[in-house]
DNA sequence: AGTGAGATGGCCT
DNA sequence: GGCCATCTCACTA
């Protein structure tokens, strides 16, 4: 079943933390490709240094985390890569979990090829030509190119890991926050 | 295994 | 002009 829009009213850190074991369905290029989300990080707005929209800035760039939660953020990172996050709680709250890792799924056409690589927010970009193109496009709509659905996976509690976010060493205590969420011992992890 | 630099461009001040 | 929510490759050892 796909997940309903108000999936993503609730807190950002408990979305991050039900979104380990579910699937991104992705249609860019006619196919379908589907994914299980195995790493996330929550970015919690206007008062995390680490995040866009830290202390409410609004620019060109972050528009679409001013949306309501269940829309897709996609942004350009170092000139090269792109990557996608899923806006969370209202307009007021403009707070999003960002994609780190997916596991390719058996329906994945490319399944046989060798050396995918999904593990880390980058490549999943580039792997599924997740661009700037899907930026605001809403997930819980069947016609959308990103939506997400539950297929009854279930991760125990104690395989959920939290742990610092990656890249963010700029933003002071925040850098610690406990805010990155993965499945143990899963190989598309970006990191160990 | 661990470190460091380069690629590369839009966004922000 | 400087900074990135990254990745790969080359280098040390």
């Amino acid at each position: 079943m796909i997940l309903p829009q108000e999936f993503y009213f609730n807190d950002t850190t408990s979305v991050a933390k039900s979104l380990l074991g579910k699937v991104l369905h992705i249609q860019t290029t006619g196919q379908e490709f589907r994914a299980r989300i195995v790493e996330t990080e929550a970015y919690l707005g206007v008062i995390d240094p680490a995040c866009h929209t830290f202390g409410n800035k609004k620019t060109p760039r972050t528009k679409s985390m001013y949306m309501d939660g269940g829309h897709s953020y996609v942004y350009m990172i170092y000139g090269m890569y792109f990557c996608l996050n899923f806006v969370t709680r209202t307009s007021e709250h403009p707070e999003a979990v960002l994609i780190r890792g997916l596991e390719p799924l058996p329906s994945d056409p490319d399944i046989k090829k060798k050396n995918i690589k999904t593990n880390g927010p980058g490549k999943l970009c580039k792997h599924y030509h997740i661009t700037k193109a899907l930026d605001g496009v809403c997930l819980w709509k069947k016609k959308s190119p990103l939506f997400v659905s539950d297929d009854n996976f279930k991760v125990s509690a104690k395989n959920i890991i939290a742990r610092p976010r990656i890249g963010v060493d700029y933003a002071g205590e925040a850098a610690a926050w406990p805010l990155r969420f993965y499945i143990a011992d899963n190989v598309y992890v970006s990191k160990k």
